[in-house]
Parts: structure tokens; sequence; C-alpha cells
DNA sequence: ACCGTTTCGTTTGTAATCCAACCGATTTGT
DNA sequence: ACAAATCGGTTGGATTACAAACGAAACGGT
């Protein structure tokens, strides 16, 4: 199989395991390396998976057809990315989106119950992949609650001041940077840019923070905001 | 220990684990049951956490304070529901909530380290217990991701059939009925009641949908809808 | 059958967002 | 240095949601 230690190294499922061991591991779990030309598919929604899908090389759209047909983007899938680990951890079976290569791609499935069940050899790292993948869908679910815990609220002011802070929090002080640009932190926050462009724009103004370009302050303390 | 197999039997993580191993399992895992009285705070945002808490009686509040001071109720817990399960299997130390008893509450605690790390005695249960923690932190993954697909839709309309769409496709037909009532599917989809009453009136008069109560058909199929 | 409660649909005035367009500042490539 | 592209802020009109209130229907208990 071709080397593929480089590109996949850095995914948090193989954290804790060195080159040394990487080759034993994918042999133990019988990984599978396929290609796919562009625009090729790799799994149509309703479609049966047992695999964890590994992003090698390329591109993935993960696309979603509602019944009427209309057909939407829910999300785009690079190196080291993994994608249908949620449907074959929870044992769903059937995967809810189709998976396309939006360009000539590379995927490595790994099959979920070799992960799980102790292989024969007794192999180490068994139970660190384990951990891995734990920690995985944790840390997805809790970066998913905070966003969801945004996009709740009503106005477009208070999503920003509730991710903002929120990263005032994790940065741990008034002043922070974030990972943003505006169009970026709109989509996220799905709201219109121009509105939070007009938002921070009073923010600014009436002196509850003060920001230029990615870098923010938070300026008030306790006291009753003027919404 | 006092025996809380009833009221924690039916959690998931406990899934296809008898009554005869139940408190075997327990002594394993060295879980601690703590009572609490009515708003007694279980842990302060911030707390470094390493235990898994699991409701078994009572009624727990997470509760986040922003850097204004202003405090917000993320979730209620009941039994027999987890918390910090994410922050915990995420390792992240801190828990980024508040966990308040609202009534008289007891919270089983129980050691991730103990869960992941196979004991002495090889306990049969260590490994169901942990593909049934990646099952729960799987699914709950998934039904975040749905949710926020309805969520992130622009309008009220939109969002509500973003949501039939997918009831319908779940349900397998034209025509299902849904769990929620009026001001509970508004909640989930963080819209207003009023204004999700008047989208499906419209719908019905439209001819896109019937539904009475509960139950709901889609009539419409592949066509430019009357936007 | 009666009454109180809950649920649902409707309406209306107010507030906020969306959308499109425009402009200035900054950055990038040549 | 120049042109093109990107990014961020602003504006105005159309659209949509919000909030509150009301009545009708359904439900449950007595």
């Amino acid at each position: 199989m071709k080397n593929i230690f480089p590109s996949t190294k850095s995914s948090p499922l193989f954290a804790g395991i060195g080159n040394d061991d990487f080759d034993n591991m994918l042999d133990c779990l019988g990984a599978r390396l396929c290609a796919y030309a562009k625009d090729e598919t790799i799994y149509f929604a309703g479609d049966t998976v047992a695999e964890i899908g590994l992003a090698v090389s390329g591109r993935l759209h993960l696309v979603k057809d509602d019944i009427w047909g209309n057909t939407s983007l829910v999300a785009e899938v690079t190196p080291p990315e993994l994608f249908a680990e949620a449907v074959v951890c929870g044992n769903l079976g059937k995967i809810p989106v189709s998976v396309i290569a939006k360009e000539e791609s590379e995927v490595l499935f790994i099959d979920y119950k070799r992960v799980v069940t102790s292989c024969s050899s007794a192999c180490v790292f068994h139970s660190k992949l384990i951990r891995n993948m734990i920690s995985i869908l944790a840390l997805k679910n809790i970066m998913m609650a905070a966003k969801m815990e945004h996009i709740t609220k009503r106005t477009t002011k208070e999503k920003l001041l509730s991710y903002l802070a929120e990263q005032a929090r994790q940065k741990g002080g008034k002043a922070f940077d974030i990972p943003f640009n505006r169009q970026e932190l709109a989509d996220y926050l799905s709201v219109e840019r121009s509105a939070l462009s007009a938002e921070m724009s009073k923010l600014k103004a009436g002196g509850v923070m003060d920001y230029r370009k990615n870098h923010f302050e938070m300026l008030i303390e306790t006291s009753e905001r003027t919404d």
C-alpha cells in the first residue's frame, strides 16, 4: 500500500501512534485505500456503511437531497478529516448524506468493528485508537454545542456577543484574536455579513468593545448594556 | 450502596449489561453516588472534572454565565441522562458550565479513566461500556448535526420544511407523526410559535402539505414550490 | 355536562434582518 | 506603480420575525 503516513499522521485518530506502528496498525485494521475520480460518488445517501472514512487526498463534498429534489452542501471534507464516523460509531448503518469526490481523491476506509474488537495479536494501539475516537467524537460534540448556543440566539447582536464572550472565556482575557474574517464569522453564526458589520460598528460606538481586523477587546464589565 | 439499578438501567451507557453484572461493574469502576440538596452547586464553570455524571434522581440545571454576569440555562438533566460526558471524554478538563441541583438530587460519578482502562480482573463489561459510550457520543453528534442543519436556514418556513423533510425521510414515507407539539417544535427550531403556526397554515393552504395535530402529510413531489 | 387548562391559529404593530448595491481601504500580482 | 481582487463598512427598501393579545377548539377531571 502507498505510504499514506505523511498525509494522515496529523489526524487526531492516530495521535500518539508513531511511524513504526503505523503500517502494522493499518494491516491489523484491514484498512483499504480507495481512489476516486473527480465527481465520482463514494456513497449515496441511504447506503449502508460500516467503515470510517479518512480523507487522504483530494476534496470531498457531503450533500443532502430533500424530498423535493433540492440539493444542499452539508460539509466539505479535506485531508486528514474523517467522515461517516458518527454514523458508523452510532451503529446507524445508513448514511444520511451522499459523499462525492470533487477532485481526484483518495480515501482510507477503516472497519469500525476491527477498531473496537481486540485482535488475536493483542495490538497495543487498539486502546489508543479507541480513546482517540472517543475524544474526536466528544470534542466535536462540544464544538457543535458551543455553536448551537450562539446560533439559537434571536438577534445578530446576541449571536455575536455570545460568540465573543465565549472566545474571551476560552482565551482567558478581554483581548483576543478570532480565527475568522467577517464573511466566515457571518457564515459561522448564520447571519448576514452586512448586518454583522453594522452590529459590530454599533457595539464599538457604544463602547462595549473595540476591534481592528481580527483582534477584539471587550470593554464593559458588569452592568446592564444598552440593548 | 443504594440500589440504583432501577433508575439507571435504561441509560444507554448500560445497554446490554444485566442486573447480575451491575453491582460488580459499579465496584470495578469505583462509582460514587452523591446526594445534593435543592439549589446546591455540583460544579462551578471552570472546575476540573474527570468523572462522567449520571443523574439518578432529581433534576439538574446546566447554566452558563457570560462575562457580563448574565446567566442562561443551557440544558436540564433528568434521570437517567448523562452530563459532563463530552468534557471528560474529550479530555478538556474544565467544564464550561455550572451544574446546579434544582431539586434534591442524586448523581452517580464514574471515573472515565477506569472505564477505558482494562482492570486487573479483566471485567467483561469494559468493552461493552466503551462501545456504549462511543455510541452515545456519536448519536448525539448526529442529532446535533441534524438540528444544526434546520436551524441554520434563514426563514421559519425553510427551517420547518427542512425539519419535516428530514422526518419524512426518517419515517420512510410522506405521512408521519412528529414528537413535538407546536411550542416544542418552535423551541427546537428556535423560532416563534406564532410565526410557525402561520407558516404551517400557509403551506397547508398552498397545497404543499396537510396536517392535523402531530400528523403530517407532504403532498408536493418534485416541482418548484411557490415560495 | 361543566369548567379550567392547554393548545393552536390568527392578527397587528413594532423591530430586526435580509438583500443588493456601493464605496473606500488594503492586499496581491505583474 | 498600476490594475485587479479582496475585504470591510454603510445605506435604503423589501422582507421577515418578534411580541402580545385574542378567540376557538380540544382535553381532563369532577
